[in-house]
DNA sequence: ATAAATGCAAAGGGTTTGCAAAGGC
DNA sequence: GCCTTTGCAAACCCTTTGCATTTAT
């Protein structure tokens, strides 16, 4: 996982900027970089952690930072206090939806959005640079444990 | 301003609840709910100074607690850090576009998207609570300021 | 050898909380 | 008078920064 096309672009991200490929810019590159996705800086360094690697959660967020610049990685903020990354393979327009119960994430699609925003913005003599929509609920999954606690405090 | 008929709802929450209804309250109530709309906790903050009252910070924000739970206040998050609030009288389900440079924030409502989250959410066996659309860009009075800016930089 | 990255701990911004003093009911 | 709020400062969470040490080039 450490020499896979994708963390080897951000190699070639460091070597062009003439920045040290460190032994924790690739662990954490080729964590993030192949990670479902959305994930948040305590995670990748649990991920780090739990691999067997060592870096300190400030390399973490440096090594996000630079991530985020190569253009490899996205910042996601779902106003949770905290944000969140995922791979920029993932990206090509998609939105959320949110679980509020237990945190997950889902992603979808919809061109409709695009075009509306794009309308509503040039109305409005708004230089659109990019939108975000998030729908926040209940995912299914945590929907059908639901009932059970909502017995228990009423 | 102090006993508008919206700062008449809230201390009806109060006593509903059989709160003290401080002068504190009631200025800050008086002040955010009938606000333009979008102020941070810092901006209520200020206007109580700024107005000749006097509350202190946390006070500010136990009370925006409050006016939150009440339903006379809705919380934004646009991702800058911090939170905004804002009267409900607004808020009938409506987005806003947030302009990049200087922060100001704008309103739209368009129902398609009401119509289009519904069915993402239902197609995805999600229990759909609310979404967020904001739309990132350059307002149209930075836009005028921004060419002078641009060419000074390159 | 040089310049940069690392790790740690301290600082930082927004927000919350603990507790003595003040105030509504 | 009892109970809650208030104000202040300390604590809190996530994130950034300063600095001595380690590492890539």
């Amino acid at each position: 996982m450490a020499d896979d096309a994708v963390v080897e672009r951000f190699r070639a991200f460091l070597r062009e900027r003439s920045l040290p490929v460190t032994s924790q810019r690739l662990t954490i590159a080729g964590l993030l970089l192949n990670a479902p996705g959305h994930l948040s800086a305590e995670d990748v360094a649990a991920l780090v952690r739990d691999t067997g690697h060592a870096a300190g959660l400030a390399t973490v967020y440096r090594t996000i930072d630079l991530l985020v610049e190569s253009g490899l990685v996205v910042e996601r903020d779902f106003g949770e206090g905290f944000r969140r990354f995922e791979p920029a393979r993932d990206v090509p327009r998609h939105e959320h939806l949110l679980c509020s119960v237990c945190g997950a994430v889902e992603e979808f699609r919809d061109d409709r959005i695009d075009e509306i925003t794009r309308n509503i913005a040039a109305a409005r003599g708004f230089s659109r640079e990019r939108h975000r929509l998030v729908i926040h609920g209940v995912c299914r999954a945590c929907q059908r444990k639901a009932p059970a606690i909502d017995r228990r405090l009423s």
